[in-house]
DNA sequence: GTCAGAACTGTCCGATCGGTCAGATAGGGT
DNA sequence: ACCCTATCTGACCGATCGGACAGTTCTGAC
């Protein structure tokens, strides 16, 4: 069982993040983990259950989100629905950059967790939300386009300036779907 | 050292393209790429070196091809560059889709690798010619967007038709790039 | 039929993986 | 002083990894 809050326990999320979005999950091991918190491997198994406990605890947040978005948008259509996508894709994208990145680095292996909706459906669901009810074949594949590139160019860290990216993201998708939005 | 090319090895390289593209590249194991072809562990090791030298075999092709694009690309500037820039990444991401998500998947121990050219330098490059001679934040944003939006999209099996898949990704990615292309 | 070399495999090896466990250490309440 | 509990660790375990190697089977030239 993952045992309480304290300073380490912390520490080995952060560097576990790290680690997990630079080599992806199983790229990483136990033991690089614990050298990069400073502590014991046994000590990474004191305060989580096993490997599999850390990537819960750490996709679990942003599962959540995925999830609150995917019912904000049942409730919408139209132009809210479509803007809600992209602000709401491009909140989660930037809040959950590290997550995101394993999330893309694993989709095959982390589709069936508990902690996080079903990636795909919620694709579709955006897809459907960006495109309207006209949903032509074009207008899907450049829904997917903005998508994929605001969840990926947000997880890149390289060449990329944090500031402007919202907004720029938000703009650059917007733009990509032109009157998909209706 | 890597023999010549029977039908056997031919089969190994499909396996490991497959394998690799779903499981990672360390999530696949020697075994694993036996069984799916048909085959010993051994015999894998008689017709590739090691386990990495499949990888490069994979690898060497879409490399060379990148390599090429970027050659191209030095002798273009304006609209001739960043046509070429989309036309050109809208081939290779099609053309090499279980490469480019086993790149994507690895990208930061891929990353020098000899077969493959610097993939952060290319993509300075493909920026460079896709957002012209004023590169506004902005632009260079939008074109991030769209490069990495062609990669994946065409990546991705999933709820995406092959047909007219790369008429729209190169329209759509012009249409986000708007008058970035000058 | 014979033989050489290519193709292939069973078996073993050291390293490393995730995970267990008994015990060391430290601190707070009494 | 005492003990209880939380925290932490070294040593160990079985499984699996990539790889080595000796030996067997297949195949075509003669």
């Amino acid at each position: 069982m993952t045992r309480s809050a304290t300073a380490l326990h912390a520490e080995i999320l952060e560097s576990a993040a790290r680690l997990f979005a630079a080599h992806g999950f199983r790229g990483t091991s136990l033991q690089d983990i614990a050298s990069d918190a400073g502590c014991s491997k046994a000590s990474l198994l004191y305060h989580f259950t096993n490997k599999d406990a850390i990537l819960t605890e750490l996709l679990t947040p942003a599962g959540r989100e995925m999830a609150e978005l995917e019912e904000r948008l049942a409730g919408l259509d139209g132009k809210d629905a479509a803007r809600a996508a992209v602000a709401g894709l491009v909140d989660l994208s930037l809040h959950f950059r590290r997550q995101v990145k394993i999330l893309v680095q694993d989709v095959d292996s982390l589709i069936n967790r508990p902690e996080l909706p079903d990636v795909y459906a919620l694709t579709e669901r955006l897809v459907d939300a960006l495109t309207g009810r006209s949903p032509t074949p074009q207008a899907r594949v450049w829904a997917w386009m903005a998508m994929v590139g605001i969840f990926l160019t947000s997880a890149a860290e390289h060449a990329l300036p944090d500031s402007a990216l919202r907004a720029e993201l938000t703009r650059g998708a917007l733009r990509t779907l032109g009157r998909g939005t209706d």
